[in-house]
Parts: C-alpha cells; sequence; structure tokens
DNA sequence: GAGGACTAGGGTAATTGGGGTG
DNA sequence: TCTGTCCCAATTACCCTAGTCC
C-alpha cells in the first residue's frame, strides 16, 4: 500500500493551479492572467522552468469577490 | 507491520521525498521533477535500484525562494 | 515469494512565457 | 488602460514498457 502517499507534506493548505486552469475560470486567455502576476494583482509561485502556479485560495476569493461585487462599488 | 505509519525517532533534519510527493507539492508532473533533477536544478539522492529522493528541506527552500508573494515574510 | 503502487526512460502533443501589435 | 491575438522558444504533460520499492 502507499505507506509513502499516506500523508503530503503539504503544509500549505493550498493547492495550485494552472495558468489555464485560472483563465478558465474568469473566462479570459491564460495571457490575461499572466498579466495579472506581472501587475502584481495576484501571487504567483514560479516553477523551476519559468511556468506560473496560483494558489487555488487565492484564485476563489478574486473570482468571489467578483461576483459579490458585480455592481458593489464602495466609492460610486 | 509497516513502520512506515510510525514516526522512527529519526535525528532527521532532511527528510527524503519521493518524486510524486515533491511533484504535488510544486503542481506538477513527477516526471518535471525528475527533469529538473537530471538539469541538476534540485539537488536528487539515488537508491540502489535508480530511484530518486529529493531532500524536504530542500524543495521547501526553493518553494519559499520561487514563491513571490506579497508576503514581507523577509525583506531580502 | 507474491502483490500493488510508484518510478525511470524515451518520445510526442499541449501549454506557457515573452515581445510586439490591433 | 486593458484585453485578445500573432510570432517563436522553452517547459511541461501524457503515452508506452520495464524495473524498483514496500
Amino acid at each position: 500500500m502507499t505507506a509513502s502517499t499516506q500523508q503530503l507534506p503539504q503544509n500549505s493548505q493550498d493547492q495550485l493551479l494552472t495558468p489555464g486552469e485560472v483563465a478558465a475560470m474568469f473566462r479570459v486567455d491564460p495571457k490575461t492572467v499572466t498579466r495579472w502576476a506581472t501587475a502584481g494583482r495576484i501571487g504567483s509561485i514560479r516553477t523551476p522552468g519559468g511556468h506560473r502556479r496560483f494558489r487555488e485560495s487565492e484564485v476563489r476569493t478574486m473570482l468571489a469577490e467578483l461576483t459579490s461585487d458585480v455592481d458593489t462599488v464602495n466609492g460610486v
């Protein structure tokens, strides 16, 4: 049995998502998600190869805010 | 009984991880982790059978280094 | 000794990154 | 200002069989 897989050393409870996954959730192009990461609007984790991974919890939070913030503007 | 489920009294500071576990931490394919080891981007320990093992401390360090979060943990 | 699960290896397809443009 | 699409190069993902680990 996979005794080794009994407990993943996943200290972070966040699952990582690929740019394509995030792009599908936001209905945008992966390129756009990359721009968000470049602009610093979303935390990104890079693989040794240079590809980006995003935290599921962070993406969900942003998505929830957008859903809830349809026209709920704070100022105007 | 598999002693794997038990906490052996290792004095350990470097727990060994399997390619699958490292792959899960980076959200990549186990083969990709193998390529990193082949490319020399990550230290690898080979078993007598040829399988690879990675040090948890090293993997954690890489994750921390590659994590470009807005978190101001250490002002590098 | 037997079994299940994972890994190594090579090869090919899909995705991603970066720059420039509409 | 922001997003979508083009190019090309690099990285990653999935296919297979055989061997190893527990």
